[in-house]
DNA sequence: CAGTAGTTTGGAGTTTTTCCAAACTATTGA
DNA sequence: TCAATAGTTTGGAAAAACTCCAAACTACTG
């Protein structure tokens, strides 16, 4: 009966990596991860936690995004000064961003294809490829 | 003689893009454009200017580093959160960006194929397409 | 149910960047 | 050459994003 354990899946996904599943952070997985792919700032999770009548810290807003994201369970995406952005779609993909509105959005790995790259400098490897099509306003 | 007039490259720069040759910018620009490409934040180019006996405010190190932004002399990137790091090099290319030290290295454009991309959506154009190669610690 | 280890919190602090109004200076043209 | 003016610079205050901390709280363990 899944209309009894609504929260079963993000409960189950805190107890997989190991973080206790609180008030706070059962809130914050909801919000990222029961509704689709989604880009989201600090600030932004934090103001829809307090609008859906969830008391949480900002301290507890970062906490988590970035345990979630230590643990894998989201990626950061930097596009601009001075705001990281979150990314609940951890597969491998890429991102359209639009510079006048500050939107992003997913390019799903198959769209990209990287047929040459150089070898990474002796003693490091690479983490992650990350590929922005940075896109402006209409077509002039 | 070039050796009458050291500043004279950078100057015509100014020239050309309609800048006034201040003792101010004309300072930043040699730091900036004399010594081939470079990666630097806005803090790393003021602490230069002081040691180098130029004074210069950290505002106009700011205005002075996004008119040149504007005005295509430099490139900003951004690899991380919380700080902006600006391009001397603005030909097409991409970077290596070592995520332990925060070092910027170039990858020339040739080095980098993408052999295939989506179509930008209506309405919208291709301003830049970045590729980041994230480079961690020693391979493991 | 008590002990404890992990979590949350408000508030202060840090860092990076922007803003502003006053002072300054390169350029223009008379 | 000089005054007018338009563009620049400046220090300091402010904004924005994020981090830190010690005290209070809470989920888990036995």
């Amino acid at each position: 009966m899944p209309t009894n354990r609504p929260f079963a899946r993000v409960l189950d996904r805190l107890k997989a990596v190991g973080l206790r599943p609180t008030r706070q952070r059962l809130a914050l997985a909801r919000l990222l991860f029961e509704q689709g792919d989604r880009h989201v700032s600090a600030e932004q999770l934090h103001d829809e936690a307090l609008q859906a009548n969830v008391r949480v810290s900002l301290a507890t807003v970062y906490n988590t995004l970035h345990q979630f994201t230590t643990l894998g369970m989201l990626r950061e995406v930097v596009v601009e000064p001075g705001r990281s952005y979150f990314d609940t779609n951890i597969s491998d993909h890429h991102h359209f961003f639009f510079e006048d509105d500050g939107q992003l959005q997913d390019i799903p790995g198959e769209r990209v294809e990287l047929a040459r790259l150089p070898e990474p400098p002796a003693g490091t490897q690479v983490r992650r490829v990350d590929v922005i099509v940075r896109l402006g306003g209409s077509k002039s």
